[in-house]
DNA sequence: TGCTTTTTGTTCATCGTTGTACAATTATGT
DNA sequence: ACATAATTGTACAACGATGAACAAAAAGCA
């Protein structure tokens, strides 16, 4: 029996599957680096979901809670929850649109963006601590192939 | 200025590194096929996370609480939550070990088998529907990546 | 104009996850 | 043997995320 008539065989498991292996690795990745990302941004006190805020706040100024929910892929109720969290502590500030009296624009406070860089820094490092081992064209492969992924899914999405 | 003068430029903002934008289209793609499974398990009134305690005891018949949750990187907690539920449904069951009377074993039921077929089908065909796009070249080269950062992170823990 | 539909944000009940504290059991060390 | 420490599972409060129902405002259309 060769090991090269994989062809021929059979995968009667998920994780005889290589792309199902692949995937439950990228996924326990993903697990673990929120955990750790979770436990190193304990000091600042603020975790993952308001650090995804605050970064889109910082790249994109007088944003939507809409445009923020769509770029974040949650649900509009789930920035209805944590913004005012962050109102509260003076991290970012929401202020009406005149023109249009629905949406609240949002933007980072000085207190907000401080906080914000400081956060960026140890996420960058864990991240670049935790893919030393792989080097960029194989990032770049990785990067192309969840591009592909997310594509897919985002069709999916449109029915 | 050359745009080719990138050698020099200093990268002020984290989506200006590589390795940064190649972990957002990481966690991005997660996100999006935990929704999308969810969504494709509707019907059989399961979630994810009860499917990853399903794959587990499909594999390993009468393992401890301990080490499910050891293996899907979860708290004890969250396997007294969850399991209860699943017993009462009829689709695992739970004995104490004689020997050591702290342990419960876990074990697929016939109905928690079949239904975990059921399950784990839909999720290769989803899986396989979104990595159709990477040869399995690249999905090695993904799943190389993600082992390094597991044990990075793993090796992170122990301290 | 006046009516319907769409969009934006909030509220609420529900659920999964976490961390802490706790009880029961086993392992360790003197 | 006995006291101490470590392990296993549970109970509980807190939090993030979801989806559905709702109110206000804008857009589309007759």
């Amino acid at each position: 029996m060769n090991k090269k008539q994989v062809t021929t065989e059979h995968h009667h498991f998920p994780w005889d599957h290589p792309r199902f292996r692949s995937w439950v690795a990228v996924a326990r990745a993903c697990q673990l680096m929120q955990q750790t990302l979770t436990r190193e941004l304990v000091h600042l006190d603020i975790k993952p979901p308001h650090l995804d805020i605050l970064i889109n706040l910082y790249r994109f100024e007088g944003i939507t809670q809409q445009e923020l929910a769509r770029k974040l892929l949650v649900g509009r109720s789930n920035m209805s929850m944590l913004l005012p969290q962050l109102e509260k502590r003076g991290l970012i500030e929401r202020r009406g649109d005149e023109r249009d009296k629905r949406v609240l624009r949002l933007s980072l406070t000085p207190a907000g963006r401080t906080l914000t860089e400081d956060a960026m820094e140890i996420q960058t490092a864990l991240i670049e601590k935790s893919l030393t081992g792989s080097p960029i064209e194989d990032c770049m492969t990785v990067a192309q192939s969840m591009e592909r992924i997310i594509a897919v899914l985002l069709k999916e999405d449109a029915d």
